[in-house]
DNA sequence: CGCTTTCTGCTAGCTGGCGCACATAGCTGC
DNA sequence: GCAGCTATGTGCGCCAGCTAGCAGAAAGCG
């Protein structure tokens, strides 16, 4: 078969399978065959609002190659990024916490494919399933995590520091060392001016640390970027690998 | 009898009953009755540390009039709150969410009284019977989102905006309007200067919001506070009332 | 009462990030 | 190959908050 072209991957393509996620790949067969039937495969393109703040969330989300970001949009449109998820975890932990919708945006952050369950269904399992709902709290922990230090991380270090931050995040979601994502765009994630985006990735490609150019970022140095990073990205990263189950084929990094 | 000391209250007054906890009083009576033996009743004064970054959490605390700070150290010694727990609430989420720890400290910042719970009892309560289950799980999402509007607030709204807010997340987990809490440990608390606190707050001062002095701080115009205040306050205040069970003697306020 | 500690106030200079305005450079479509 | 849009680069003034050092005032204590 020819090469694929680079940035438009046929739609044609298979989806990938449930069980490139990794919740739905930790679950018991029992479970995972239970669920299978109400499993509704989505495409997920860049920019897609999977919940509006406090909007009814109709559905749960299992990323399975794409990247959903938790945004926070303030009255006067400004933006800051919560927490983002991928293949390690689902969106939409309202659900099942109990109260039904959460005062923040969900926007898809790198377009990719995913599986939705009805809320109703999947309430029913969590209430019913000590197997799911376990699993699904424990990533609900790990989630936590990451919205704290995304709050530390906020406070106290620089706007280099944090796109660090954000490329691992986003890179420990995606195969490959390629991000598809315009510095305007991170701005909004990180919460800061888009020149601001532009002078640290300016900085880190003059260190030969990541490559860009109209937005698609590649990471050329992985190690050195780790290095540069605040402690706030190992905190999670540890703690999403303590508390989620393992996957087989996930990357392994020397994380300080 | 004679006027109490101000500023320390005999030891020996009889503590709270746990009903002054909203979700202990929240229980139903079969539920309450069946917890009650294993309450036990704690001190909790000032700077007492409840847990640990990642160390092991052997009782969940349930405030009845004092209130418990979640904190991340960083490893340079700087500090950011990330929430605050009152009556409202509990300390030691990760305990039923299957952590068993997290990352962060959980300091008591305004003395008083609780109840705690050993581990094991509390898991056991929590996987078999729905309705604490329920109670803690909305809890959780109400603390959630407390977390995320820190993130938010710290990277977008002024130290002034900030201590408004704190102010106010303080005084309703309060009786009163008085807090005993020095300007050096509010700096703490938001992870800024503490000059950056005595100068946001004379200017609340000299705008007749508050009164201070060493230590011990008076809101004087609640209201004006309100209308300080930056979004932040009244999305978790909303938040919290919304997931929460009411409690007939919450201070009724006017929030925009 | 005097000493020490703790808390608050003030100064001066620095810097990271902001707002704004504008220049340039790749893509895309015709 | 040109037009037009989108993405990036840059400069400049501004300000909140930081570093650092110190002074004064209140509370606690022997």
């Amino acid at each position: 078969m020819a090469e694929m072209p680079n940035r438009k991957p046929a739609p044609a393509a298979a989806p990938p399978s449930p069980k490139e996620n990794r919740l739905l790949a930790a679950l018991s067969e029992d479970t995972y065959r239970k669920l299978l039937p109400s499993l509704e495969s989505v495409e997920l393109p860049l920019g897609m609002v999977l919940y509006e703040s406090g909007g009814a969330q109709a559905h749960v989300y299992f990323p399975t190659d794409s990247i959903v970001s938790l945004l926070y949009v303030l009255a006067d449109g400004a933006s800051a990024e919560i927490a983002v998820t991928g293949a390690e975890g689902l969106v939409g932990i309202a659900l099942f916490m109990g109260g039904e919708t959460t005062p923040s945006r969900a926007v898809v952050q790198s377009a990719g494919h995913g599986y939705r369950l009805r809320a109703s269904v999947l309430k029913r399992e969590f209430d019913t399933n000590a197997e799911l709902q376990h699993l699904l709290l424990r990533f609900t922990q790990a989630l936590i995590t990451q919205m704290t230090q995304t709050a530390v991380c906020n406070r106290h270090h620089s706007i280099d520091q944090q796109l660090c931050r954000w490329l691992l995040l986003s890179l420990d979601r995606l195969k490959g060392d390629d991000l598809l994502m315009t510095q305007e765009l991170i701005a909004n994630m990180l919460g800061v001016r888009r020149e601001g985006v532009t002078e640290a990735a300016s900085r880190l490609q003059a260190e030969g640390l990541i490559e860009y150019q109209r937005g698609h970022i590649r990471v050329v140095d992985r190690t050195r970027l780790e290095a540069r990073v605040c402690e706030c990205y190992a905190v999670v990263k540890r703690e999403y690998d303590r508390l989620l189950p393992a996957l087989a084929t996930v990357r392994i990094t020397a994380i300080r």
